[in-house]
DNA sequence: CTGGGGAGGGGGCCC
DNA sequence: AGGGCCCCCTCCCCA
C-alpha cells in the first residue's frame, strides 16, 4: 500500500465514522441543519475553525457548536464533503457560494480551486467559440451567432472537465490544471484561427506566433473574433468601412499587447456571477485581531474587500472582464462610464487643451482641432504652419451638420461602431479612418457642438 | 537603456 | 444603487 492510498483510505474512514456520528465532537448549524464533524479535522481545514476550536480548547469534553447563516447548508455540505474526501463537487451554479463560504472559513485550497474552475469556464467557454468558428469557416456567417450562444449559454457549464476530473486529480495528488490536453489542442486549432482571422477576415498583418502562444491566448483579440460572429457586424460577407475602423482599432490594440477578452461572454459570465453572487460575500475580521463590526464584501477572486455591493460589482469586473461601456467612436470597450466618457472627451473630443506637438496650452484662438481617423487633437496655429499639413477646413455650419454624436441610449449589444447624425450624412464623410493622411477640421469641440454621452 | 508623458484601470468616497 | 469625481498606479510608447 503507497503513502496515498493510505492517506485516501485514512479519510474515507473518517467520513465513515462522520456518517456514523462516531466521535464527531463538532456540531455546525447552518440554516438549522446541524452537521457534525471531527474538530480535528475541521481545525486542519479551516483558518476559521482553527481559530474557533483553539479558543475553546479547554473544555474538551463538551462538544463544540458553530453556527453559520452566511452560507446554505448545501455549500456547507460540499465543504465538509471536501474536508473528508479531498473531492470537491462544484458546479456552475454553487462555485461562487463555495468559494464565498470557503473565503469566510479560510480555506485556501477549496478557495484556489474555485478560482480555477472558474477561471478554467471562462477559459474554455471562449475557446469553444473559437473552435466553432473553425468548423464553419472564416467569413462572416450567420450560423456562428447560435454556435458562440451555445457554447455561452449559461446552464449548460462550458467545462470540458467534469467534476469529476477535478477531483480525481486532487485525488491523485496531482496540481490541477484547468487545460487538458483536448483543451491544449483547441487552444492550438484556435490560435490558428486567430491568426487566420486576423490576416483574412481583419486583414491584420500577420500576427507574430508569440502571441498565439496557449499561455496568453487572452491576449488575441476576441472581440474581433466576436465581431466577426456578429451578423450585425457583416453585410454580405464584407467589412464595412465601420467595421473596419473598429478593425483597425483592434488592430492597433492587438499590437500594442492590450489583453482583451470576449465581451459579449465575459457579460453573460458577469450576468451569472452576479446572479448568485450572496449577499454576504465575507465578513472583515482578521485572525488574531479585533473583528471589525461593521460588514464589508469581500471579492470571491481575491482578497479584496469593499463597503458596499455595488463596489464589489463594480470590483468584480477586473476579474470578470465584462466592458459595459463601449466607445460609439471607436468601439473601445470599458469596465466604467466614466472612463469610457474620459476616453471620449480626450480622444475623440480634443479635450485636452494643449497642442499635442509643442505641448503647450492653446485655446479655440490659439489654436486648430485637428482630426486624424476618429481620434481629435489640438494644435498650436504655429505648430500647424510649421508640420504643413493638408488643411481642410470646414465651415462651421456644415461640421454642425456632421458632428459625432454618441448615441442617447447605451445599447450593450449593439455594434460598438454607430454614428448618429441628427441629420442625414452625406459625402464627404466625416470618418475617415482608413486615410493616412493628416487631415484637419476646424472643428468646434465646446459642449454644444458635441452632445455628451448619455448612458 | 531610460525617463517622461499619455492613456487606461481601479479604489475610495461623495452626491 | 448608480453616477461622478479625485487620486494613484501601471502599462505602453517614444524621444
Amino acid at each position: 500500500m503507497d503513502i496515498v492510498t493510505y492517506h485516501t483510505r485514512l479519510l474515507q474512514q473518517l467520513d465513515e465514522q462522520r456518517k456514523k456520528d462516531l466521535f464527531c465532537d463538532c456540531h455546525i448549524m447552518v440554516e438549522g441543519q446541524m452537521f457534525k464533524a471531527h474538530r480535528n479535522l475541521l481545525f486542519a481545514s479551516s483558518g476559521y475553525f482553527k481559530m474557533l476550536l483553539s479558543q475553546s480548547c479547554k473544555d474538551m469534553s463538551k462538544p463544540t457548536t458553530a453556527t453559520f447563516d452566511v452560507f446554505s447548508a448545501d455549500t456547507f455540505t460540499a465543504i465538509l464533503d471536501f474536508v473528508y474526501s479531498g473531492k470537491l463537487p462544484l458546479s456552475g451554479q454553487n462555485v461562487i457560494e463555495v468559494m464565498s463560504a470557503a473565503s469566510y472559513l479560510q480555506m485556501t485550497d477549496v478557495i484556489r480551486i474555485c478560482k480555477m474552475f472558474i477561471k478554467s469556464s471562462l477559459d474554455i467557454s471562449e475557446k469553444d467559440c473559437y473552435s466553432s468558428m473553425s468548423n464553419s469557416g472564416r467569413r462572416h456567417h450567420s450560423g456562428h451567432q447560435s454556435v458562440c450562444n451555445a457554447s455561452w449559454e449559461i446552464g449548460s457549464y462550458p467545462l470540458h472537465e467534469s467534476d469529476d476530473d477535478i477531483s480525481e486529480c486532487i485525488e491523485n495528488g496531482h496540481s490541477w490544471t484547468p487545460y487538458s490536453s483536448q483543451t491544449r489542442s483547441k487552444e492550438s486549432h484556435c490560435n490558428e484561427m486567430t491568426r487566420a482571422v486576423a490576416t483574412t477576415v481583419l486583414d491584420i498583418p500577420q500576427l507574430p506566433n508569440s502571441t498565439c502562444s496557449p499561455d496568453n491566448l487572452e491576449n488575441t483579440d476576441s472581440e474581433a473574433i466576436d465581431a466577426v460572429c456578429d451578423p450585425d457586424m457583416s453585410h454580405g460577407g464584407h467589412p464595412t468601412e465601420e467595421t473596419e475602423a473598429i478593425l483597425n482599432f483592434l488592430t492597433a490594440s492587438h499590437h500594442r499587447g492590450r489583453r482583451r477578452s470576449s465581451y459579449k461572454s465575459r457579460a453573460v459570465q458577469a450576468d451569472q456571477i452576479y446572479a448568485t453572487m450572496p449577499t454576504i460575500m465575507g465578513v472583515l475580521g482578521g485572525w488574531g485581531e479585533e473583528v471589525i463590526p461593521s460588514m464589508r464584501f469581500k471579492c470571491p477572486f481575491c482578497s479584496h474587500m469593499v463597503k458596499r455591493k455595488t463596489d464589489l460589482k463594480r470590483h468584480l469586473r477586473s476579474h470578470t472582464g465584462e466592458r459595459p461601456y463601449p466607445c460609439k467612436a471607436c468601439g473601445k470597450r470599458f469596465t466604467r462610464m466614466e472612463h469610457m466618457r474620459n476616453h471620449f472627451r480626450t480622444i475623440h473630443e480634443a479635450g485636452k487643451l494643449i497642442c499635442r506637438r509643442c505641448k503647450r496650452p492653446v485655446t479655440d484662438e490659439s489654436g486648430q482641432v485637428v482630426q486624424e481617423g476618429t481620434r481629435r487633437f489640438r494644435l498650436c496655429n504655429e505648430c500647424v504652419a510649421e508640420v504643413g499639413v493638408n488643411n481642410f477646413p470646414i465651415e462651421l455650419d456644415e461640421y454642425e451638420d456632421h458632428p459625432i454624436i454618441l448615441s442617447g441610449d447605451e445599447e450593450k449589444e449593439s455594434p460598438p461602431w454607430t454614428f448618429h447624425r441628427e441629420r442625414e450624412m452625406t459625402e464627404p464623410q466625416l470618418i475617415d479612418d482608413t486615410s493616412s493622411d493628416l487631415v484637419i477640421h476646424e472643428v468646434m469641440d465646446s459642449d454644444d457642438d458635441i452632445k455628451p454621452i448619455e448612458c
